[in-house]
DNA sequence: AATCCACCCAACCGCTCAAGC
DNA sequence: AGCTTGAGCGGTTGGGTGGAT
């Protein structure tokens, strides 16, 4: 594991927290002299950015201002309601993928929907009766977390993190994914909810398990859910909304598009 | 008007992975 | 093969803000 302040040596550059580097909230200043810089020289070297750029901040936070804030195409303000619409079904799909639910999201940026996604969307799937974490309706039985929202850990999230193995960050094989197995609302997508999976294994089923699917398939696959919108909206009047969350559309396996609960403003 | 409190979100932190040497 | 660096990810933090008291 790489630390920062253990590895850097007299070589490496250490972090803004190390030399004394500018934090906190970015000047107009600040954000004028990196969008300059960056839109004469573009992206990347982000390490050395800073000192080239003549900014005093280190090049994560250079970076991150760029991606969150500063690009071009980022779009600002209000998520409409197609986008949490979106965001709510890539959720499901994908858990806290949020780099990966951004990528399907024009304009938005991974740290927008992730915030969004912990202010808002939680609680109000949390106010529906419906587990943030499995999209699935909240036990009755006493929960002593109810009511709370929590980010758990990768490790502790087995509903969308360890049935779902397409990793094309950390994956070594980045053109690759497996499904989820077990309930997953995909079974209807790759045909097949009984393989168990271990996501270890990943490599090694490539040739082997049913699973096993390409990024192009996984993509055009997505694409047909974010086109699902209308979809969605003619069969809204199917959903019953009951105490206890969503009713019988929610849990149909056959068919996890129709689990997504439709608005409810 | 002043204080408290809860919420929001920009920014930071810790970590992992791939590429280069 | 092993180490270093660059880049990117998800989780967490804390300052700003607005509403309640």
């Amino acid at each position: 594991m790489r630390n920062p302040a253990v590895s850097s040596g007299a070589k490496t550059t250490p972090c803004c927290s190390k030399v004394g580097l500018k934090r906190g909230p970015w000047t107009p200043e600040e954000d004028e002299r990196l969008a300059n810089y960056i839109n004469k020289d573009g992206e990347g070297r982000w390490r050395t950015l800073p000192k080239r750029a003549g900014l005093l901040r280190c090049g994560k936070s250079c970076r991150l201002r760029w991606m969150n804030y500063l690009r071009p195409n980022v779009k600002r303000g209000q998520i409409a309601p197609d986008e949490e619409d979106l965001i709510l079904r890539l959720h499901r799909l994908l858990g806290n993928r949020w780099s990966l639910i951004a990528g399907r999201i024009p304009g938005r940026t991974d740290n927008e929907i992730k915030n969004y996604w912990n202010t808002h969307l939680s609680k109000k799937l949390i106010s529906q009766g419906i587990d943030p974490r499995t999209h699935k309706p909240l036990s009755s039985a006493p929960n002593p977390n109810h009511g709370v929202v929590q980010t758990p850990k990768i490790a502790d999230t087995p509903s969308t993190q360890k049935s779902f193995t397409f990793d094309p960050i950390r994956n070594p094989n980045a053109n690759a994914f497996v499904l989820p197995s077990t309930t997953s609302p995909l079974d209807s997508f790759h045909g097949n909810s009984n393989t168990s999976h271990d996501p270890a294994s990943v490599e090694d089923d490539q040739d082997t398990d049913p699973n096993y699917c390409t990024d192009d398939v996984f993509s055009s696959f997505l694409n047909s859910l974010i086109n699902e919108d209308l979809y969605t909206t003619q069969t809204q009047q199917q959903y019953h909304f009951g105490a206890a969350g969503w009713d019988a559309p929610l849990m149909s396996a056959s068919d996890p598009l129709r689990q997504t609960p439709p608005h409810q403003d």
